[in-house]
DNA sequence: CATCCTGTTCATTTTTATTTGAACAAATTA
DNA sequence: TAATTTGTTCAAATAAAAATGAACAGGATG
């Protein structure tokens, strides 16, 4: 069993981890929660982003002062949107991962799994607004028509923007 | 004192509120939460949205059923970006609150607010990164130096990208 | 000027999100 | 095949975010 020091918290990374490491990794912690992700993918994504060679869960906990199973996860999403990939290391059958550097995977992935569902059940729940327009006393129908009216031009809006800034980050 | 009825959870707001309430409601909460805002923040926006008439903080409060500190909250934060204003009403003295329907004050609040800052603070973090890279072992200079680059050019897509996406959402 | 009315603030409570770690399964090795 | 190594899952613990409501401040009203 690996002889676990205790480390006073305040300086908890500053040990394992260099100024670059420390400071990629602070930069994806606030680009991850900007995207309402767990701090924690932020702080694995930032440090395979620094490390020069890949690195395994174990050296991801170990550095990170991480729990195996935040580790896990982290990587299990960070893999399902390509932004972190396994490599083969010969004669070492743990998974060794590295970072992808294609912003427009991180970028995309939330916009096809955040953003474009949002968009998508907007005409139905159009829909269903027209039909409970029609039930209102007439007094009220004018306004409320015209604010239905409102949102179906934001939606519009929405869905001719997203498709130009995916192309964007593409390319 | 308000006659607190006592009503069973899983229909507390379809008393109060109509369909069309209940459906705006429900897209501006997933709006919001997108955006990272609390829950009420999208109930209040969502009811004025729907609102043919200003309403009060007590009617808020009321109908939304919510506490007088939430309202108050979200209301503050509603106007602080401009999607809420007061307007005056005659041998009333509450304020009473109407929605704006400007799309791009929510949105470009959310970029000036969120987005902007991340990447300002980015121009000092990419010094400080070159610095750092200065005292990295030789052998590790050029894949830092690389890497280092790429996210100069992410920073820069991002600078370029915010203006061209505000002016789209003002248009 | 004492009281009432309205809205804000903030310490506390409640709810939600994240992390942990132990149990497990699958794959590898002896 | 038994023991070991590796990674995943998920129930429970912890941390973080949001909501509550009582105390308060400022303005109106009698």
């Amino acid at each position: 069993m690996a002889n676990k020091t205790v480390i006073p918290s305040s300086s908890k990374l500053a040990i394992t981890l260099s100024p670059l490491e420390i400071e990629a990794i602070d930069l994806f912690i606030s680009f991850v929660r900007l995207l309402g992700m767990p701090k924690s993918v932020g702080e694995i994504y930032g440090l395979l982003f620094a490390s020069p060679k890949p690195l395994t869960l174990d050296a991801l906990m170990d550095r990170l002062q991480m729990s195996k199973g935040s580790a896990s996860q982290g990587l299990k999403l960070l893999r399902s949107f390509g932004a972190v990939r396994t490599i083969y290391v010969a004669t070492d059958r743990r998974d060794h991962y590295v970072a992808d550097f294609e912003l427009s995977n991180f970028a995309s992935a939330f916009i096809k799994e955040e953003l474009q569902p949002h968009l998508d059940s907007g005409s139905a729940r159009l829909s269903r607004m027209q039909k409970h327009l029609a039930k209102l006393p007439k007094g009220e129908q004018g306004v409320a028509a015209s604010r239905i009216a409102k949102l179906q031009h934001w939606k519009e809006k929405g869905d001719a923007m997203l498709p130009w800034i995916l192309k964007f980050l593409v390319a």
